[in-house]
DNA sequence: TTATATAATATTGGTTAACTTTTAAAGAAC
DNA sequence: GTTCTTTAAAAGTTAACCAATATTATATAA
């Protein structure tokens, strides 16, 4: 049987939420395989030190997401056509801060490439839409008001502005479901100078739009890189402190 | 409140699943409308006539899907069930070399850094996988057989040595849709010299091999997106002798 | 010895009952 | 009217139990 190490569970967001994120991680890592048995939920229940209702119920979200089926009297296994129909990433996945920040790193590297393409293949008008989107979101956080969605329409402006629809398809996806997951942010955030960090995006989105509209594509390339690499860097921030707070 | 009336349940398929339908059918056919709360725990329980953890298991599952969303002390809500969405590539638009293309250098997009991620974080295993999976494919092009399963296969090890395992999901999906149409590619360029062509491929790969074992990202990013940028160019040369076969 | 029925065991499915934590709402105090 | 306190309702969690099912070991018969 694969080894495995579950983290033993802590109270955040509740037992049955972690217990899922703990096994789904465990799967998609590979520590179990496709057509592997699950330990038995006596087993899970020691390992992670939640009782039986908690297990069972995470086992059934793991169900419903298609990544393990059940057999009475056998046990719990993994499925195996996985993910080949569809990219799907779950709701649950997007709340979750870890998985965030992972899906923050797919979601950077096609973005850096795809302002690099925008930069070199951008039309005018395509260039004055990416504009009217930062001046957009600009507007809002001067009146104070929420920002979210001019920020994600700036992003799409860029994927138009590649050329290649299939970046517009991607960022389309997983801006949807990145969006609910920030209001999370923006709220724990608010302690600490929400005004402050709306500044420095915006800087940043002024920073992409000139590495755009100059054509350069390596310093798009850069300021992208720049602009997310930060979204990650306080993404890990709340985590470590949810962490810190947890340990207390 | 919603009017409901839930079919008592009866032993067939497992009583969470026929529960999990009739809700889903329930919130589907619009009985519970978006915001609206669900009756509570112990009213499903009455109603549908079966005990307090197959109910539990049954909203579990719902969450999961993304129908409802649970908050303690208050109830279980029907959400906006918009997030279903997922990013979904058809078989036709693999098949079409225009697309194959443009999704190539999405691919391409998310391969560079994944790959620059690998050479920083990969382990010892990791490395002798992707190292292996190489050596797979240079045996199955020696023996002249095919090896485009091998070739998926170094890519995939490449994303598992990322330790993002979005990376491997996104390949998984990705890989999977160009296998197929990669034999398109392979029969046209049979004309010109196929062994010629997968001893370049194979460099390619050494290369990237060689980027990640010495854990230098740029070089990895480097090789990575030569190695894909010129997968692109010869399908683009496809696609143009495409065109002048037809303007003939 | 081999084939088959039987019993023991492990595992998921399901029930019940009690307890905990969170939330909202109703009252009480100011 | 505002703020604090109490209270009830709801989901979250635990524990102990029984039922159904599949595997495995064992005993029995040919």
């Amino acid at each position: 049987m694969a080894t495995f190490q579950l983290a033993r569970v802590q109270k955040s967001g509740g037992l049955t939420t972690e217990l899922v994120e703990s096994l789904r991680a465990e799967i998609l890592k590979g520590n179990f395989k496709t057509g592997d048995k699950l330990p038995s939920s006596k087993i899970i229940e020691q390992q992670s030190g939640v009782s039986r209702s908690v297990v069972r119920e995470a086992i059934a979200q793991l169900k419903a997401e298609g990544l393990v089926d059940s057999k009475q009297g056998v046990g719990v296994f993994v499925t195996s056509k996985k993910n080949t129909q569809s990219f799907q990433i779950t709701k649950a996945e997007f709340e979750s801060i870890h998985n965030a920040i992972q899906i923050l790193e797919l979601r950077m590297s096609v973005e850096v490439e795809m302002g690099a393409m925008a930069a070199v293949k951008r039309s005018d008008d395509q260039m004055q839409n990416i504009t009217n989107c930062m001046l957009n979101m600009e507007n809002k956080i001067s009146q104070g008001e929420d920002s979210i969605a001019e920020d994600f329409a700036f992003h799409k402006a860029i994927a138009d502005a590649s050329g290649n629809p299939y970046f517009r398809r991607f960022i389309d996806y997983i801006g949807s479901g990145v969006i609910p997951a920030r209001e999370m942010i923006t709220n724990y955030e608010n302690g600490f100078g929400s005004d402050k960090l709306l500044a420095v995006i915006q800087e940043e989105h002024r920073q992409i739009c000139r590495a755009i509209e100059s054509q350069d594509s390596d310093l798009a390339r850069a300021s992208i890189k720049a602009h997310l690499g930060n979204s990650i860097k306080r993404h890990s921030q709340i985590e470590e402190s949810f962490n810190i707070n947890q340990e207390q």
